[in-house]
DNA sequence: ATTTATATGTCAATCGTTTGACATGTCAAA
DNA sequence: TTTGACATGTCAAACGATTGACATATAAAT
């Protein structure tokens, strides 16, 4: 590859002034510049950002972690936050941690390792300090870890309330909640927080079940919705907190026999794109996926740029009902 | 941050030193091994990847480039390719294209500026030339753009004629079939030749609709299928080059009132995770996503360290029979 | 007593780029 | 004629690591 050297020695020129037109500083006449930029072409250079990143002690990238990419939440984030990235000249570093703590602890190093500019956490399964003593902008996706770290989340309690409002407005008798696990300190908590006290303040019978939900382990899902209904043929109305396993619990009362909403009214989370193209559609709550993207990565610009910013982001969800309730 | 000169003088010992242990070359005591480990962690010492990257001419990046991380494929084969590059020690830097020329291009430049190791190619819109003088090792998947350059696909035609079999054998009297723009030059476009060399032979009336498939414009899916089922309500079988346009073949159906398989068989392709979550589950020609982002990682690899490699990989695809015919 | 393996240090170059300090020269305006 | 804006060059240091060449020292083996 073409260095600035063989630039400048081409274009009959010295380094600084190569560099100069680069950088768009000091003087230079057009002529030189057009000189300069039309050997560049040449030659086919492109400046080695390596370099400049190690001078500039600004890498221009940004680590993302999340559990996996191919569930379509995190696929939609991704690309959200890829693309604002982009807009900033920034690139992301994909990392699927797995929910595995070790993986999680060696992406972060790797991401040190790479000075990367920021790190974006979807997944959290380190020790609190960990993270604190990371001294790299960080911003934590619907994981509080701790007052100095931003995080982003949108407004859970709120969507837990929307979700189980409407079955309970629908008539449902007993409902049944499946989240991710309770025991990972995570926002999304406040979702099953709200059900448990709507249905209990509304004295709804309700049966709350636990899944490890990040790993995306899809045999699991419909497992624990096929037990759910054995053990509770009962229940007429599910919240699960996310689309994709409100998908196999459609797939399984289908499987049952059993119609909806006729005789069980389901309600997703995310808004993820698929809950539009299954049949019956999702009805759910909307998670603002893009404008998280968006504000992960303008909180890492604002950390690295010295501006302040809120620590706390809490995004508004909205109900979108469709035709599973 | 700490750097290599700082665990020096705090261990006591020489930056070679440091760098012998870092590295494991000539002779190091464990004593002073340990000393300069303990010392490491004390610091929160991390070797600076760029500074070593810019000396060794090797950055460990692989670029990914695919149209859109959002669409079900591509965030599968993503979550693959990043996984197979981790084993390496390799990291992924992600582009959503759009299937935007203008942004590939940019893409391909910023990659270069950055070392990449290599890059990945899952989509391709610009003229064969701008590939040619890239000087980096490159696997494009699914097109294949010159004998150079290698390049992975599943069998398309195999693919294409298991479909069309299928749809035939269970006795359809008129097949659509949906594919993505056959102007790309792409190697997915042998399941459509297949398709209307098996409906030709077979005397069978079929139908073939052209999408802009890969920037995945789901308002488009729905309509296009909504006039193909107004213009040919006598179609039997639908035979749609991705499941995700499938699921939307199922969803317009069912809105039609036409029941499936009785009325329409469907058969997608690809076999996403989403595939199986769907009511009815989709039948559909399995594409081994986790073998082409294992082997496309591989030959980046294999350019890398100049090993022979085979420059045509097409991998075999797979009937999956569910419910949708 | 000599050799040799082990252990560590010093020094300098290198990767590709940026940048500040400083020198030199041209040309036009005051 | 002097001043100052414009244009370009030379030089060296810096970013953080690696590495080869070479020196020196200790301890164990012959």
């Amino acid at each position: 590859m073409a260095t600035i050297h063989d630039v400048a020695k081409k274009a009959g020129v010295s380094v600084t002034t190569v560099s100069r037109v680069l950088n768009n500083r000091g003087y230079i006449s057009e002529k030189t510049r057009n000189n300069v930029f039309r050997t560049m072409e040449e030659l086919n250079y492109q400046p080695n950002e390596l370099a400049r990143s190690l001078l500039r002690k600004q890498s221009n990238l940004i680590g993302l972690i999340i559990p996996n990419v191919s569930h379509p939440f995190f696929s939609e984030l991704a690309s959200y936050v890829e693309y604002y990235a982009y807009q900033q000249n920034s690139k992301v570093l994909l990392c699927n941690s797995h929910m595995d703590p070790v993986k999680e602890k060696e992406y972060i190093e790797m991401l040190k390792r790479n000075r990367v500019d920021g790190i974006i956490m979807g997944s959290h399964t380190l020790e609190v300090d960990e993270y604190r003593n990371l001294n790299s902008p960080i911003v934590t996706i619907d994981r509080q870890i701790d007052e100095n770290i931003p995080f982003i989340s949108s407004d859970n309690y709120r969507g837990g309330q929307l979700a189980t409002e409407l079955l309970i407005q629908k008539g449902c008798r007993k409902i049944a909640h499946i989240c991710g696990n309770l025991k990972l300190n995570m926002l999304a908590n406040q979702r099953t927080q709200a059900f448990e006290e709507l249905t209990g303040r509304h004295n709804i019978e309700h049966v709350t079940i636990q899944t490890d939900m990040n790993v995306f382990d899809q045999k699991q899902y419909e497992h624990i919705i096929h037990t759910l209904l054995q053990e509770h043929p009962d229940v007429d109305g599910i919240f699960s907190t996310s689309d994709i396993i409100a998908a196999f619990a459609i797939k399984e009362c289908v499987r049952a026999g059993k119609r909806i909403p006729e005789d069980v009214r389901i309600i997703g989370y995310d808004d993820v794109n698929a809950a539009n193209w299954i049949v019956p559609e999702i009805t759910t709550v909307k998670q603002p996926i893009e404008e998280i993207g968006r504000l992960a990565i303008e909180l890492i610009r604002k950390q690295l740029e010295d501006e302040s910013f809120e620590r706390q982001n809490i995004l508004p969800v909205k109900l979108i009902e469709r035709a599973t309730t």
